[in-house]
RNA sequence: CGCGGGGUGGAGCAGUCUGGAAGCUCGUCGGGCUCAUAACCCGAAGGUCGUAGGUUCAAAUCCUGCCCCCGCAACCA
């Protein structure tokens, strides 16, 4: 086969904190489709996804478990890999950042990047107060004091390192208005420009004292590099990348990138950080990032403290491998979100893989068998139909490959699907079962039949990237093999007079959905909104622990009743309410993020639980003297808490 | 006035740049067919294209005001 040249692709790596869910799944089934459909196309691709396994978050986790930070990112790394080759990915190459060649490799760029000047030592801005081991702003500090203690604070103590990311702002600037395509969808091109790159880049602190669980920088040990410059790196790392010179022929040959696959929320540190890094190493920029949408449940993104997960090896068990790569790749558009849920998913699974694709191969196969003993024989005898179809078919991969090249994998899917549709209704045009009935007329249904499997062969080769075990099945039943990718654009490689076989197998039979719903409830009970609701009532919600405090913590908090005698919005802010509160003979102005929750004329009247000696602060322009205090569940919906009994205002809460 | 995207038949979307008879998938209803997984094929109903104005022979499309959603940023004391 030509080679068209290399093709080096990414996923992002997955945060090792707990088990990926169908969204994060979503990102290998579209990153595997581009990656088979570019090998398809001649490409030398290399693929590679990953896992990120470094950070305080994991280390919490793992102490949580009681195991130790590596034995908890193991675990996960396995499952990660296990749900990856489940969905039939075809990944060159797993990074995981602890690997030794990685961890390495970090410690010198950062080294590097240290001698350059490019890294320095800095701290964060702030004022310390020791016994309480917290920074403060300026504007924190209450007369000067500490406001939690109110003791003296002295100037930042926490050293970091940082990196200088001003000095290779214009540079990228310049880069992303001269390559258009380097952002993708172009929509978020205007959101980094406007709302980081024009304003001004901060330094980013790449490095973190305050917990161990990461690379160390080599010269500073009890530094631990942070993770940007440790996860985005994986991208060189694993294909060879040295900082002293001495990179692979892999990487040499690899480098750069030709895409990175990610996700919506991470194109910043793809688009701004990572290439300035990638300058400061004097290393060429990948040529694209793309960040897809996200794949919603129902109303909200998918997250585990929602409890609204699903999983990909869940869905695998109900649907298969390749139904539900097809779901998630035809229902994710471009740049817009997509949503899953069991009943679009039988809906699918139904109409288009049962119906449309699946029906289609069956009803070819049985009427071969039934009128010519399965044997497919092109007589030549034609009729205008006949051209469309041809038509079609042909044209297709041209389609495919237009729609493949600007990413748009769901549309490329659809344009196969076409052609599928168009045989179903190519049967009717040509209503086989009547040519059945006439000796005259056989030989016609020869061709009629074997232009079907010709069309259906050429359909299943280019499914091949998107469902790769159904195109083998729909090989393997009609006795052939796909067509060389240069050969789409003809008709007729299928050789006359073979035999497809006698008893063709359902690809994907029709589903009830009142069956699988009532099968999904029964096995995971909480699947359904109306169960999760309850569960949490009956489970609560459990939150991060903080560290334990004496009693002389918490009397340091001063909780009274206030009564909100005054309320109106804040007008810059979509968020904040600003609320004059009466607490005994004093009126505090008290600002607070709660205007979705509360209108300001319902506000007023209320008697709430404040927290009345907190320093006072400007948000959004606006003094706020206090907190009202608000119950939180796992939505982020807010609840005001009010005294049980009425209360008078001032009253001390204890 | 922080930046940006969007509001099109029951649902999900295309069409808007480059004005000129409103389209696709699913659902609903009617018809056809019987090879097939109650499937397949054809047809129909259903939209004042968010709203109020303006430009034009002609506006979903261009301009202006307003209403509502959603990202990003900020912020949620």
């Amino acid at each position: 086969m030509d080679k068209k040249g290399k093709f080096y692709m990414t996923t992002a790596i997955a945060y090792t904190s707990g088990k990926p869910h169908i969204g994060n799944t979503y990102e290998i089934v579209l990153a595997d489709a581009i990656a088979r459909f570019k090998r398809q196309e001649g490409y030398e691709v290399y693929f590679q996804t990953g896992t990120d396994e470094h950070g305080q978050k994991i280390q919490e986790k793992a102490q949580a478990e009681g195991i130790t930070p590596k034995e908890h990112v193991d675990k996960i790394a396995g499952e990660v890999r296990r749900i990856w080759d489940l969905m039939n990915s075809s990944y060159d190459g797993f990074v995981r950042t602890t690997d030794t060649d990685h961890e390495k490799q970090v410690q010198k760029i950062f080294h590097k990047l240290y001698e350059k000047g490019d890294i320095y030592k800095g701290s964060y801005e702030g004022l310390y107060c020791t016994p309480c081991e917290s920074f403060w702003t300026e504007s924190q500090l209450a007369d000067g004091k500490c406001p939690d203690c109110g003791r003296e604070v002295i100037p930042a103590k926490e050293e970091a390192y940082f990196f200088k990311m001003s000095k290779y702002a214009d540079r990228l600037i310049e880069h992303i208005n001269t390559h258009p395509e380097f952002i993708q969808p172009v929509s978020r091109k205007n959101e980094m420009m406007n709302n980081f790159l024009l304003p001004g880049l901060q330094d980013l602190c790449v490095s973190r004292t305050s917990f161990s669980w990461g690379i160390p920088v080599d010269f500073d040990p009890k530094h631990v590099v942070y993770v940007w410059l440790d996860a985005l790196t994986n991208y060189i790392t694993k294909i060879g990348y040295d900082a002293d010179g001495g990179s692979s022929e892999m990487f040499q040959k690899n480098w750069p990138a030709d895409l990175h696959l990610i996700g919506k929320d991470i194109i910043r540190f793809h688009t701004i950080y990572w290439p300035i890094f990638l300058m400061a190493l004097d290393l060429p920029l990948p040529r694209q990032v793309f960040g897809h949408p996200w794949l919603l449940q129902g109303n909200g993104k998918m997250s585990k403290s929602k409890g609204n997960v699903l999983y990909a090896d869940e869905l695998v068990e109900f649907f298969g491998v390749d139904a539900v790569r097809y779901f998630v790749l035809h229902e994710m558009p471009f740049d817009n979100d997509g949503i899953i849920t069991w009943e679009l998913m039988v809906e699918r699974m139904n109409s288009d893989l049962a119906n449309t694709l699946g029906n289609l191969v069956n009803r070819t196969i049985s009427m071969s068998n039934k009128y010519f003993g399965g044997i497919v024989k092109n007589s030549g005898i034609t009729e205008d139909v006949d051209e469309e179809l041809k038509q079609t078919a042909i044209s297709a991969v041209g389609k495919v490959e237009a729609k493949m090249k600007e990413l748009r994998v769901a549309d490329a899917i659809t344009e196969v699907f076409y052609l599928f549709k168009r045989c179903n209704k190519y049967i009717d045009e040509t209503t086989p079962w009547i040519l059945a009935k006439e000796e005259a007329t056989l030989p016609r249904l020869e061709t009629v039949l074997y232009n079907l499997v010709e069309s259906i062969t050429i359909g299943a080769t280019l499914l091949k990237s998107f469902m790769p075990e159904t195109s083998e099945k729909i090989f393997s039943q009609l006795h052939t093999k796909e067509v060389p990718y240069e050969a789409l654009n003809t008709f007729g490689h299928y050789e006359s007079g073979n035999k497809v076989t006698e008893k063709p197998e359902i690809l994907f039979a029709r589903l009830d959905l009142e069956e699988v719903l009532k099968k999904v409830e029964e096995r995971y009970p909480s699947a359904t909104e109306e169960q999760t609701a309850q569960n949490e009532e009956e489970a609560g919600i459990d939150i991060e622990a903080k560290a334990e405090i004496t009693f002389d913590d918490f009397m340091k908090m001063q909780f009274q009743v206030g009564e909100i005698i005054e309320c109106k919005a804040v007008e810059k802010s979509k968020k904040l309410l600003c609320s004059q509160v009466k607490i005994g003979s004093q009126v505090k102005q008290i600002v607070s993020g709660i205007r979705k929750y509360y209108s300001p004329e319902e506000m007023v009247g209320k008697k709430v639980m404040v927290l009345v000696n907190l320093k006072s602060a400007k948000l959004a322009g606006v003094l706020s003297e206090g907190m009202l205090l608000c119950a939180e569940n796992e939505e982020g919906n807010l609840a005001l808490l009010i005294p049980e009994k009425d209360m008078p205002s001032g009253a001390e809460i204890c």
